[in-house]
DNA sequence: ATGTAC
């Protein structure tokens, strides 16, 4: 792919070397990144994105970029509501995967046997392939947590109303129709709530162990050496079963709406069309479900960590700083040569970062702008940072969302071989437990990039601005 | 990511 550099850590692919493009696309990367992101197709990917109608302004690429299903892993694709296209392949399959960041006014120190709290995570968290929870509910009750998203949660006795201001979108898209979902994915759903997952997702005890920006750590409860509980996961077989379900609707409107993609997997269709109506309420649904299910393993989680220093979980102190998703599309509203214009942004694996004083902020984020939680691998760190000034140009309010891999899952477990990652990270003192066999080595920090490259390319563009890291302890997987 | 194929 033709790369201009226009300036330090910003890239561009321009119709003056692909006429075929309806808008220009932007990848953000510094030069030593550029190399792995070019032996991938993601920079097709990107390119065919742009050929899109109705783009508002351009598509965009984060650092931690990568091949994906229609639009790369890393995309960002917004749309104007009154001519652009909605497309599955610009959210992916597992709607809503997101992460959240909870804090403990527990010291690292009082953590004595960190080998015996893995323990007590992995028995209470449900995880892996197709595994169920201790949570079965009803047609009627599913409906309901489709609709209310973390607020069922909430009232179902899982976490506090607080934790809705401090989840985006209040933890619930009103957009969602329970009526656009599939039985099948009903059923697939209905007994996964409160449940983990697998692959790259987690549930980490870790603790603040750098700040770099005091003043927001300061206003967020970001303590140096305090826990932290980190929680990856999304929307499990249901939202996977309603991205399946619309991909075949979406492959046959193409030609109904006269549309050309130069990729399959980019189907779409406008967004003012049934097709896309009902895509969005069934999107929203799986959306909702994700935060549920976050709201409800954190909770599962800190009963954990009660048990653990033996203390009733209502008297352990603890703060939900952010939930954010990085796998969905949302309207949204941006200035654009002076109009303000409703746009569709897709992201995925791309995080929501808005500057302080946006207005879908809630008053007490207003300030320091929105906390933006970048996972890193289970041996290194991750990053917390705050959504700055440059973000609603730079990327219609986006930033990156993980380390990005740099191993395959299959080549991860060839380079592995016989290797044992588990005792390699107890040597690093930090302790995981898997239930998949092949996880911890498809996951094995080398397979990913040094999420501080990452995270440093939207710190220096002034996206998102970096507030503190975490170092895991105790890891759990599927 | 995912009852890793309907």
């Amino acid at each position: 792919m033709k790369l201009n550099k226009i300036r330090e850590n910003i890239y561009k692919i321009s119709r003056d070397d692909y006429p075929e493009m309806n808008v220009p696309a932007f990848l953000y990367a510094s030069d030593m990144m550029i190399e792995d992101i070019q032996n991938d197709q993601s920079l097709t990917q990107l390119k065919n994105a742009a050929m899109l109608p109705g783009i508002a302004n351009g598509v965009y690429a984060m650092p931690d970029i990568h091949y994906g299903y229609g639009l790369p892993i890393g995309g960002v694709l917004p749309v104007f509501a009154d001519k652009g296209v909605i497309t599955p392949g610009g959210v992916g399959f597992d709607i809503n995967c997101g992460v959240r960041l909870i804090t403990f006014d527990i010291n690292k120190s009082e953590l004595k046997n960190p080998e015996s709290l893995v323990k007590h995570l992995y028995k209470k968290i449900p995880c892996g392939v197709g595994e169920g929870g201790n949570i079965k509910l009803s047609n009627k009750e599913m409906k309901k947590l489709l609709q209310e998203g973390s607020k069922w949660a909430v009232n179902s006795g899982y976490g506090n109303e607080s934790d809705l201001y401090n989840t985006e979108s209040f933890g619930c898209l009103s957009e969602a129709d329970p009526s656009q979902v599939s039985k099948r994915a009903m059923e697939r759903g209905s007994d996964q709530c409160g449940t983990l997952g697998s692959g790259n997702h987690f549930l980490e005890i870790g603790s603040v162990d750098k700040i770099f920006d005091k003043k927001t750590a300061n206003f967020w409860g970001l303590e140096e050496g305090k826990l932290t509980l980190m929680i990856h996961s999304g929307s499990r077989g249901l939202g996977h079963q309603i991205c399946t379900d619309f991909l075949k609707v979406f492959e046959r409107t193409l030609e109904k709406y006269k549309i050309s993609v130069p990729d399959k997997q980019l189907s779409c269709a406008p967004v003012d069309s049934d097709e896309s109506r009902k895509y969005f309420s069934a999107m929203a649904c799986a959306a909702n479900f994700a935060w549920a299910n976050r709201q409800i393993l954190m909770n599962l989680a800190v009963s954990a960590v009660a048990d653990y220093f033996k203390v009733k979980a209502e008297n352990l102190n603890y703060r939900l700083i952010y939930d954010v998703a990085h796998n969905i599309v949302k309207k949204e509203f941006f200035d654009l040569k002076s109009k303000n214009c409703e746009i569709y942004v897709h992201r995925k694996g791309a995080t929501r970062a808005l500057p302080p004083g946006h207005k879908d902020l809630p008053e007490h984020l207003k300030k320091s702008g929105q906390p933006v939680i970048i996972p890193g691998d289970m041996g290194r760190y991750s990053y917390i940072l705050s959504g700055v000034k440059n973000a609603p140009e730079l990327s219609f309010n986006s930033a990156c969302h993980g380390a990005g891999r740099v191993l395959s899952r299959k080549k991860a477990v060839k380079t592995a071989g016989d290797r044992n990652i588990a005792i390699e990270l107890k040597d690093k003192n930090i302790y995981v437990m898997s239930r998949g066999k092949k996880t911890l080595k498809e996951e094995m920090p080398d397979a990913y990039k040094d999420v501080a490259n990452v995270v440093d390319v939207v710190h220096n563009l002034k996206i998102a601005e970096k507030t503190a890291r975490i170092k895991p302890i105790c890891v759990i997987k599927g």
